[in-house]
DNA sequence: CCTTGCAATTGATCGTTGGTCAATATATAT
DNA sequence: ATATATATTGACCAACGATCAATTGCAAGG
């Protein structure tokens, strides 16, 4: 039995949080149990409900502290006046992190449609990273264009994310894709927002059609038989 | 017990991927128990196993009929000559499946990274989507840039797949959000492609810096006390 | 130093899960 | 009718998250 002295609330979270990283990275979500964490920090299972209302909860601590870490990193990347480049940077360090945590980083999109809402300071550190796009972005957007710099930093970040998303969901996009996409971008965002489309432009001049889509693929037969 | 001839293999097949279909609908991923499923169906839990290596065996299968009907829906989105409205129209599609099967279409991307790989049949189903994009930017591009085009239908995609995950994931985006970013994803995507940045090109005039980042706020406690 | 009272910790316990498998029931072939 | 093959069952196992009465350890009061 622990001693009840050996650790002060704040020393047993971190104790919790740590082990719980640990696991996490090693063996992902399925292998975070109560009886692992435990078992790592030498605490009955039971004393986790002490400190965390439940398993979730852990969860979205450890995933708190990621968004801490993930902040700092890309707080860090100097934001010189080519946006282009701060942008290039920002990502480099996003990607970079990435590879580095992926268990962490995966988990802090893993959450179900029906689970439980985030804490309202969950969410903020969540759109605290925004912001750091919406600087970045500043040079190329004079005053009172605040809105479409907040909506173009949105439009990068979910570009970025989705592109990390599809890489690591499996075999549809590779990390180098990823590289390659995202510089894509970048050049493609920039390059569009110093040529805004007026409605009412005609599309292309270019007299080629759209091949008929390649939709010929066999139907795999979805059940074994 | 069920008699052994009163359904075939498929329609045992279709009789659980139903039932397991509407358990998720209604009470998602999390409410998707073998018992629940064998209840539905009138059979008993272990007979599922007869039919599917194991409940994930069944949640590919289930993501694989969502991704016939997406693919199905999007492909019967008519194909005009104008790029911009294509894509309009493609997205507007993709966005009222999400809103319409909300639980399937999030199940889609629940995949865990540690989670065992998914058969081949079933990424090319999810790169078959990727088709469609491709086709609606044919007009766009001319013969011999089938490299381009295709990068850019896959960051079109990922855009689209990032919006939608960060609205399904809480209170970073709403569903509008997503809609108006969505029209400016692609009104950005077409101007960015008619006027490509030429490296060494100048990012702005705008003398303009960067506000500081407004990372001000006060962390919360992350960790009840 | 002893006692008292509070708080931290425990681990047995509950209900539930995914998955297995010998036993049983049923359909088909001979 | 008998035999063979196969579909189905449900008891069973290990493991899970969570609960809570019982136990232990600590610090303060006398």
């Amino acid at each position: 039995m622990a001693r009840r002295s050996d650790h002060s609330h704040e020393e047993l979270n971190a104790l919790i949080l740590d082990a719980a990283r640990g696991v996490l990275e090693k063996e992902g979500l399925a292998g975070l149990t109560t009886r692992r964490i435990g078992q790592a920090i030498g605490y009955s299972p039971g004393t986790l409900y002490n400190r965390f209302k439940d398993l979730d909860d852990i969860v979205v601590n450890v995933n708190a502290a990621t968004l801490d870490e993930l902040y700092a990193e890309l707080a860090a990347v100097a934001a010189g006046g080519d946006a282009a480049a701060t942008l290039r940077a920002l990502v480099a360090r996003y990607l970079d992190f990435t590879t580095r945590r992926p268990k962490l980083w995966a988990l802090l999109f893993q959450t179900s449609p029906d689970a439980a809402p985030r804490p309202d300071w969950y969410y903020a550190k969540m759109g605290r990273l925004f912001s750091l796009v919406e600087a970045a972005l500043a040079p190329l957007f004079g005053t009172g264009r605040e809105q479409e710099r907040r909506d173009m930093a949105r439009l990068l970040w979910a570009g970025l994310h989705g592109l990390c998303t599809l890489a690591a969901e499996g075999a549809v996009l590779t990390w180098d894709d990823v590289r390659r996409l995202s510089d894509l971008l970048i050049a493609t965002t920039i390059a569009g927002l110093r040529h805004p489309v007026r409605s009412g432009d005609s599309p292309s001049r270019s007299p080629r059609r759209a091949d008929t889509p390649s939709a010929t693929n066999a139907s795999p037969t979805a059940i074994q038989e």
